[in-house]
DNA sequence: AGAGCCATTGTTTTT
DNA sequence: CAATGGCTCT
């Protein structure tokens, strides 16, 4: 049933190569005899280091083949580094290994034993974008209103129920509430049976569900698992730990590397307390501790330390290091979110002065949104950036449309992706044909595709004209598209796909910029088919079905191009993992950072605070932090303090950037333009200003407290000049 | 049927 | 303030 390679090709190395590349504590874990571990790695100790070599070892000495070995990652940046760490160390090692994260295993595991796990053949993974639709759609179909029921909240909660391992039948009815709640969820997962559709949570569900209800499979598994490795432990869910814990049978070994100082994904249900749990539930588990620190300066790691001192909750470690202490940490105070901005902006432009590069360079905020004061003085400054997260390629309206159709093609009974296009572009089909399409596969138990046949094909059919006609043409379309390239290369498909669907003209005709761009991206997309290169070969399905789901699996997953010198701007949470010469963490304000959605409890502040220690902790060489004392958040401006997190770092460490300012009486512009005494407009901090021969800038600190008054201004040309406030002629822009 | 306008509403983090 | 959704007008 299962084939793969299972010779052993690894027994051309010695030992030795670890001596050399490994301290006491990594050694330690590494050559351990075989035995059920737990490894406590602190931030930058060389925790992917020793889960590479530990696996190495064991392929080396416990002459066990790669066939043997499940390694389980969260992100497919780590899976892949592992893979290819490995491979480079012992030769040709991972044919036959199981290295993913938790859903692509989980996937894997659904598409070889589809039937099973009572699924098609041919089902398709859905992001939680076409999940939320989805839900949409059943709260109107049950005639709720979406305020009261707001779908997130009820996505939130099926997703939590699942991550949770409970179905449907299995959630209990406390209260109205709730049972609306359930009400909604049965509907949903009905909707998701009836159109082959599995959501994330549903992978490790759904697969969980197939080993233990299958002794024969499970067994299988367990013999062949001889070891089990698992990295961020901390992160894994309540499904996660039990996933894992069906894969170990009687004779597997398992070894989880976790840290609990870094678990940041509490509210999306992992629980730190798997840790715990783990060395409970399975016997004789031996704890190593890897606490020496490579990555940071002594200063920043000190700071890391004390930040995260103030966290209850720990299982108690601090991180030392032999570096040496580097330079004190910058604090810079902007007045607002673009004069932080600007000055990122500097820095990263003292950065490259002094001959780093700019992908050296990552810029770290809590959300999403804070991107784009950050964006606006980069693009301005013309300084190359690149963007992690946000709205991701793949989640892009266009390319969803070009997908729905690639799925529909895949599988007519996928409902989601016909509502997306059966009116995309245009072909006269309305909110009224297509009532009675749903009335009728509602009333036959029909997929939408299927009531659409019937009609159409019905002598007498309720649907007339134009409206037939266009059903007609795009069930047409959708058969063509299968008949005529069935056998050709997957990049030819999608643009035969783009063309005969009617995407690319329907682009094509507009001439703004902003419709130029998504024909783009229509061509991006089929450039990304002629780059896909399939990885599970093994698995009976068509390039095309591979293709989908790699794009819902791996969105927005794309790593650094290593070639395009940007600096790096993503959230702190994607941050994890990842490492830069030089962080710049920004936003460290009250009700920013730490979120004001987190403050009240005290559990969610230390999450935040953790937060904040991985944030530090990816800096190598290299640490500035900034906050803004106002902020342009929605509709109005907000004054924040600073982030208490800053004031837990020990003075010594940090360089605050601000001059103190010492005002006793006002002190007035000298403009170019003729005030009133009592008028003339008072300096202020983060304004922007012209001057004849500097140009523009922008006002970062004034002082009067010399016999003239005088203000420091940062021009975006000529840098930082202190100017006599009463003699300067400066005018005032807006 | 479709475009465009107005109003409402939501603002954390994501595999 | 932005983005989405619903409504109206053509």
């Amino acid at each position: 049933m299962i084939t793969e390679d299972t010779t052993n090709t690894t027994s051309t190395m010695s030992n030795e190569w670890l001596k050399d590349e490994l301290n006491d504590a990594q050694q330690a874990a590494v050559t351990a005899p075989l035995g059920h571990q737990l490894v406590l790695a602190g931030a930058g100790s060389g925790k992917t280091r020793v889960l590479v070599c530990r696996i190495a070892w064991v392929l080396l000495n416990h002459s066990l083949s790669p066939f043997n070995i499940l390694a389980v990652t969260f992100t497919n940046k780590a899976a892949g580094e592992m893979s290819g760490r490995i491979a480079s160390m012992v030769n040709e090692a991972v044919r036959g290994m199981w290295v993913g994260t938790f859903h692509h295993l989980a996937h894997r595991l659904l598409r070889m034993h589809w039937n099973e796990a009572k699924l098609a053949e041919n089902f398709q993974i859905i992001d939680s974008d076409d999940q939320l639709r989805l839900v949409k759609r059943i709260v109107k179909s049950m005639n709720l209103s979406d305020n009261k029921w707001a779908p997130k909240k009820i996505q939130w909660f099926i997703n939590g129920q699942k991550d949770l391992g409970l179905r449907a039948k299995d959630c209990v009815r406390d209260n109205f509430y709730q049972d609306k709640m359930i009400d909604i969820y049965y509907e949903y997962e009905t909707l998701c049976e009836q159109n082959d559709l599995v959501d994330f949570s549903e992978l490790l569900l759904r697969s969980f569900e197939l080993l233990r209800n299958n002794p024969d499979l499970l067994q299988h598994y367990q013999q062949r698992f001889k070891h089990v490795f698992v990295d961020e432990f901390q992160d894994t869910n309540s499904i996660q730990y039990e996933w894992i814990k069906l894969f170990c049978g009687p004779d597997t070994f398992i070894t989880v590397v976790g840290d609990d100082d870094q678990s940041i994904y509490g509210w999306r249900g992992a629980k730190v307390e798997n840790i715990q749990r783990f060395t409970r539930e399975f016997s004789n588990v031996t704890v190593y501790r890897l606490e020496q620190n490579y990555r940071s300066t002594a200063i920043i790691l000190k700071a890391a330390n004390a930040l995260i001192a103030n966290n209850d909750n720990r299982l108690g470690k601090e991180l030392w290091t032999q570096s040496n202490p580097g330079e004190p940490i910058p604090l810079y105070a902007a007045y607002n979110e673009q004069d932080e901005a600007n000055y990122i902006v500097n820095c990263v432009k003292d950065w490259v002065h002094q001959g780093g590069a700019r992908k050296e360079i990552s810029v770290l905020y809590r959300s999403n949104a804070q991107s784009r004061a950050l964006e606006e003085a980069l693009l301005h400054h013309n300084i190359p950036y690149r963007i992690y997260g946000g709205v991701r390629f793949f989640e892009r309206a266009e390319i969803k449309d070009s997908l729905a159709y690639l799925r529909l093609v895949t599988n007519r009974n996928d409902d989601t992706a016909f509502e997306r296009v059966i009116n995309t572009p245009t072909r006269g089909i309305g909110a009224r044909s297509l009532e009675i399409v749903r009335e009728h596969a509602r009333t036959h138990q029909l997929s939408l595709w299927q009531a659409s046949c019937e009609l159409i094909h019905q002598a007498d059919s309720i649907l007339k004209g134009k409206a037939r006609n266009g059903i007609a043409q795009f069930c047409e379309i959708i058969n063509a598209i299968e008949d005529k390239t069935i056998n050709w290369n997957l990049a030819d498909q999608v643009d035969f796909t783009l063309k005969h669907s009617g995407l690319y003209a329907s682009y094509e005709q507009a001439t703004s910029e902003l419709v130029r761009s998504k024909l783009e991206n229509l061509k991006e997309l089929v450039n990304a088919a002629s780059q896909f290169v399939p990885i599970h070969t093994d698995l009976e399905m068509t390039p095309l079905a591979l293709f989908l789901s790699h794009i819902t699996l791996d969105a927005g997953d794309t790593g650094a191009d290593p070639y395009e010198d940007a600096v790096q701007l993503m959230t702190l949470h994607s941050a994890k993992g990842l490492e830069f010469p030089f962080v710049i963490v920004c936003g460290l304000e009250e009700g920013l950072f730490p979120h004001k959605m987190s403050s009240h409890d005290p559990d969610r502040l230390e999450e935040e605070r953790r937060l904040c220690y991985v944030g530090f902790t990816r800096a190598m060489q290299k640490l500035c932090i900034t906050y803004a004392t106002s902020r342009r958040a929605y509709n109005s401006e907000f004054i924040g303090r600073r982030s208490r997190f800053i004031n837990e770092i020990p003075k010594n460490l940090l360089a605050e950037v601000r001059f103190k300012t010492k005002v006793s009486k006002p002190v007035f512009f000298q403009t170019t333009a003729n005030f009133a005494e009592d008028e003339k407009p008072l300096y202020q901090i983060g304004q922007r200003v012209y001057h004849q021969n500097f140009g523009e800038g922008t006002v970062l600190d004034y002082e009067d407290h010399r016999t003239q008054p005088r203000v420091l201004i940062r021009f975006t040309q000529h840098g930082d000049k202190w100017l006599l406030a009463t003699i300067s002629k400066l005018s005032i822009l807006k």
